[in-house]
DNA sequence: TCTATATGCGGACAATTGTCCGTTTAGATT
DNA sequence: AATCTAAACGGACAATTGTCCGCATATAGA
């Protein structure tokens, strides 16, 4: 069998993340080519690329523990809210993503940027951060149709509120616009949830 | 006096439109680069940096008919309904959007990521374009809340409708997502006019 | 018409991203 | 331990974007 990862491709992984990291960390994602990466951490650039197809999969990785943290919190209330009504965990998912954006939003304008700027434009909504937030929407608002005649789409819907919850986005609703993190949940508890 | 355009400099800004927009149709944006816009144009390639900064100039001045064309639809509608229910001309609104949005995707995605990749993040949201519609928007909603006790906010749901419906969601969502233009029109309908 | 120069021209060049492919090696199998 | 092969390595290479700078010329002013 050849099924575990080689040692000296797991190193290399830690390798690369270490060094991405404290480049990163210096000099700015923006400032860091990913032959700058590879260079310093000694290795070729195409060992690099192998693993991580560009720039915003790097990012994506690096941010991985922030975004576990951000799905099992948001799993957790909802499992503690589990039996309260599908509009209250809905709106705590909500409050959840917003929180999020709220507190990260230096770090997610950079790797928002890389994604987007892909030419495969579909990248950032085949990342994993995306897929669960929209299937955890997307089963709240399934779960809301039960008994409803006039039904939203959940497909539709999800992708909305993300699309529409980008972190640059975000940043303009508190900056020129003038909104509070406050009022920013409160709107989009009006907008999404059907009371 | 040398402030008047060089006749060789208007005639070359014409060649580059001319060139881009024949390639552009014929190859789709993607797939021209700027080098070969510039050697089919038979000029330098600082020629065309100097007037088009990057690719997003260029397709802003190819794009900047349609755009204009685009308001004064808008416009002409609103004005022809003037007399219909708020909820209709909403709808003839988001109806115009989605058709624009559709039928420019290919253009505005290298807008999109070159406004959203700026320094200033804000870049976007000053332009002329997100300005009028966000107006446009706005005084629409405004006209709604008379008589209604439970008032949405104008300033953000504009925001969200156009954050929403940026090119490469939109794109996403006839890929991936698999709606025709028409589905999306109904869904914008339904989630955003409460009938 | 002639001249001076601001303006435009264009291609070479640098930087970055991403690919390819011959070489090396970890580690399973014997 | 020896062997074998799939996986990983790494650097050269191609493509694209964007910059720079010496050269050419349109045109205002004489």
């Amino acid at each position: 069998m050849r099924c575990r990862e080689r040692a000296d491709a797991s190193d290399n992984r830690k390798l690369i993340l270490q060094t991405a990291k404290t480049l990163f960390d210096t000099y700015g994602v923006n400032e860091v080519s990913m032959h700058q990466i590879a260079k310093t951490a000694g290795i070729g650039q195409g060992t690099l690329y192998r693993r991580y197809a560009h720039k915003g999969e790097l990012c994506s990785d690096l941010m991985e523990d922030t975004a576990n943290a951000l799905v099992e919190d948001i799993d957790a209330t909802l499992e503690k809210l589990k039996e309260a009504p599908t509009e209250e965990r809905f709106g705590a998912l909500l409050d959840h993503l917003v929180d999020f954006i709220d507190a990260k939003s230096q770090l997610l304008i950079p790797l928002h940027n890389v994604y987007m700027s892909e030419k495969d434009t579909t990248a950032f909504f085949r990342s994993p951060i995306y897929l669960h937030l929209k299937n955890a929407l997307s089963s709240l608002v399934e779960e809301r149709l039960r008994g409803e005649d006039e039904a939203d789409c959940p497909a539709f819907l999800s992708h909305t509120i993300l699309c529409s919850l980008n972190p640059v986005g975000y940043l303009q609703m508190k900056g020129d616009l003038g909104f509070t993190k406050e009022e920013i949940k409160q709107h989009y508890r009006k907008l999404f949830i059907r009371a």
